[in-house]
DNA sequence: ATGTGC
C-alpha cells in the first residue's frame, strides 16, 4: 500500500479523509509503516468503499493485520447505526461466521508434554475431526440443529461436552440471543448434520503451546498463566452451514440493496439496512451460525479434555476464554460522550473489551478482556489484554492473527507441505494434516510476522500484550 | 472460509 497521501494523525494510525458527497467519515489504517508498506492496495480500496455505506458511524478501519478480503477487508471493522439507515453486510461479516479461537489452559508443564508429544499429536490427529467435508462423531437431525443454532454452547453443555463453568469465559456466556433458526434453510442445516465438532481447513487448527513469555505479570495472573505452562489453542468456525448462510444472504442482500437504491461501491459489499426485513432476517441467521460455532468449539473442547486425560492422568483443561473474530454484534458504545446502540461488524478482527465492561467475566473485570492473535502454523500466539483505550479508537476491537501476506496461490508455488512439515519436526514442532496442499497454502512465510502484528497492535493502543504461546503440536485442517 | 473450480 503507498502510503503517500495518507495523514499520519498517530505514531500508529494512518487517515484517509472523508471525500465530500462520497464517504461518510474518514478511513483509520491501523498499523506501523512497515505493515502498511507490505499491505495489497485493494485493503486500502476496501475499506474506502466501506466508507461510503449508509449509517456508518466513526471511521471506517483496518487493524495492523489487514488482508485483502470479499468486499470488506479481512481485519475491518465499521460501525452502524440502524436509525440512520445503518446497513449490515454479510461480507462484512465473512463466510466463516464466528470463526474464533478457544484458548484453554492446563495444569501441565512443557516436561509432561515434551515426554508425550508423538503420542499426543497422534491421538489429537485421530481424534479431532479435521479437513475439508470432515465429518464428526455426531449425526445430528435437523430438529437438533434447530436447538443448537438457538442454544450454542449451552446446548453442547447440557449434552455432556463440557462444564458450566465453560459458559463463563465464552462471548455471550456461550450463546447469543436473537438467532432465528427458521431464517437458515435447510441446506445450510443438511451441510452442517455431520460436521458439529469438526474443525474444517484452510487456517484452522488445534494447537498445543507452552507459554513462553509473560509481558503483563498482574493480567497473566489473573487469566491463569504462567511461564513453562501449556495451553491449547483451537481455531475453527460455524463450518458448512455458516458458509451456506453467508452464500445464500449475499444474494438475497444483493436483492434489497437493488430494490432500496442503495449504490454499492463494490458488489461484493451487497447490503441491507440492518432494519428492513432482509437484514434483520440475515441478522437471525447470522446469529443462529454464531451458535453453531460457539458450539462447535465447545464440543472440540470437550474431545481435547478426553485426550488428554487419557495420556495425561487428572489433566485440569480450563476454558481461559473463547473469542470470535467474524461477527457483527449489537454494542453499547460511547459517540461523542453519548451511548448509542451501534452494531459492530468485525471481520477478522477481535473484540477486546477494557477493564470494568460489563460483559465481560468477574475474574477478568478488572484486567480487561482476553484477546486472542493466533499465529500461522509453527510461529506462535499471543495472548493479549483488551485496554479502555481501544473503546474510543475502535469500538474496542483489535487484531486476530498474523494475517495473510500472500495469496493462497502464490504461497503453493513456493513451498512443499511435506518440507515444511519436516522443517517444523526439526524444530520441535509436531503437524499433523490430511492435506500437504493446505499445508504449503499455510506456510509461516505466507503470514505477517505476528510479533510484528502483536507488538504494533500494543502500540497503536488497540490491546496489550500478556503473554506469547510457542507451538509445540499442531493439528492442521 | 467452503460438499475449495461451471
Amino acid at each position: 500500500m503507498n502510503l503517500a497521501g495518507l495523514n499520519k494523525i498517530e505514531p500508529y494510525c494512518w487517515e484517509i479523509p472523508a471525500v465530500k458527497g462520497e464517504m461518510h467519515s474518514p478511513v483509520h489504517l491501523y498499523g506501523s509503516e512497515p505493515l502498511l508498506a507490505s499491505m495489497d492496495e485493494k485493503v486500502r480500496e476496501q475499506i474506502t468503499n466501506v466508507a461510503k455505506l449508509p449509517g456508518l458511524v466513526g471511521a471506517a478501519m483496518t487493524m495492523p493485520d489487514a488482508h485483502w478480503g470479499y468486499g470488506f477487508p479481512i481485519g475491518g471493522v465499521a460501525a452502524f447505526d440502524p436509525d440512520l439507515g445503518g446497513i449490515i453486510s454479510a461480507g462484512g461479516v465473512g463466510f466463516d461466521i464466528s470463526c474464533g479461537i478457544r484458548c484453554l489452559r492446563t495444569n501441565l508443564n512443557l516436561a509432561d508434554v515434551t515426554s508425550q508429544a508423538e503420542r499426543l499429536a497422534n491421538t489429537l490427529f485421530q481424534r479431532i475431526p479435521a479437513g475439508v467435508g470432515e465429518e464428526g462423531a455426531l449425526k445430528l437431525s435437523i430438529l437438533q440443529l434447530d436447538d443448537i443454532m438457538l442454544g450454542g454452547a449451552e446446548w453442547a453443555i447440557r449434552q455432556g461436552y463440557g462444564v458450566q463453568e465453560d459458559l463463563s469465559f465464552i462471548e455471550e456466556h456461550g450463546r447469543i440471543h436473537n438467532a432465528i433458526p427458521a431464517n437458515v434453510s435447510d441446506h445450510a442445516k443438511k451441510r452442517q448434520h455431520g460436521e458439529m465438532g469438526t474443525l474444517g481447513s484452510g487456517n484452522h487448527y488445534l494447537e498445543v503451546q507452552v507459554v513462553d513469555r509473560i509481558y503483563d505479570v498482574d493480567a497473566a495472573r489473573t487469566f491463569g498463566l504462567k511461564e513453562g505452562q501449556i495451553v491449547i489453542s483451537i481455531h475453527c468456525g460455524s463450518r458448512g452451514l455458516g458458509h451456506q448462510i453467508g452464500t445464500e444472504y449475499l444474494v438475497s442482500l444483493a436483492k434489497a440493496a437493488s430494490r432500496l437504491g442503495i449504490e454499492l461501491p463494490d458488489r461484493e459489499l451487497a447490503c441491507a439496512p440492518i432494519n428492513s426485513p432482509e437484514g434483520q432476517e440475515y441478522l437471525g441467521a447470522m446469529n443462529a451460525a454464531i451458535n453453531v460455532a460457539l458450539a462447535n468449539r465447545q464440543i472440540l473442547t470437550h474431545l481435547t479434555r478426553e485426550v488428554f486425560n487419557q495420556i495425561f492422568h487428572d489433566s485440569i483443561l480450563e476454558t481461559l476464554f473463547d473469542v470470535s473474530h467474524n461477527t457483527c454484534k449489537l454494542e453499547k458504545h460511547k459517540v461523542d460522550g453519548k451511548g448509542r446502540w451501534l452494531y459492530i461488524h468485525r471481520k477478522g478482527a477481535t473484540r477486546a473489551f477494557g477493564p470494568g465492561h460489563p460483559a465481560l467475566p468477574e475474574r477478568y473485570k478488572e484486567a480487561g478482556q482476553p484477546v486472542i492473535i493466533g499465529g500461522s502454523m509453527g510461529t506462535g500466539s499471543y495472548v493479549l489484554a483488551g485496554i479502555s483505550e481501544s473503546e474510543n479508537k475502535a469500538w474496542s476491537s483489535a487484531s486476530h492473527g498474523a494475517g495473510r501476506a500472500m495469496s493462497r496461490h502464490t504461497a503453493i508455488k513456493q513451498w512443499r507441505g511435506k518440507e515444511l512439515i519436516e522443517e517444523l519436526a526439526s524444530k520441535g514442532i509436531l503437524i499433523r494434516t490430511k492435506s500437504l496442499r493446505g499445508a504449503a497454502e499455510e506456510a509461516p512465510g505466507a503470514y505477517k510476522d505476528v510479533d510484528l502484528v502483536a507488538e504494533v497492535t500494543e502500540k497503536a493502543g488497540l490491546a496489550k500484550r500478556v503473554a506469547f504461546l510457542r507451538p509445540k503440536v499442531c493439528i492442521k485442517g
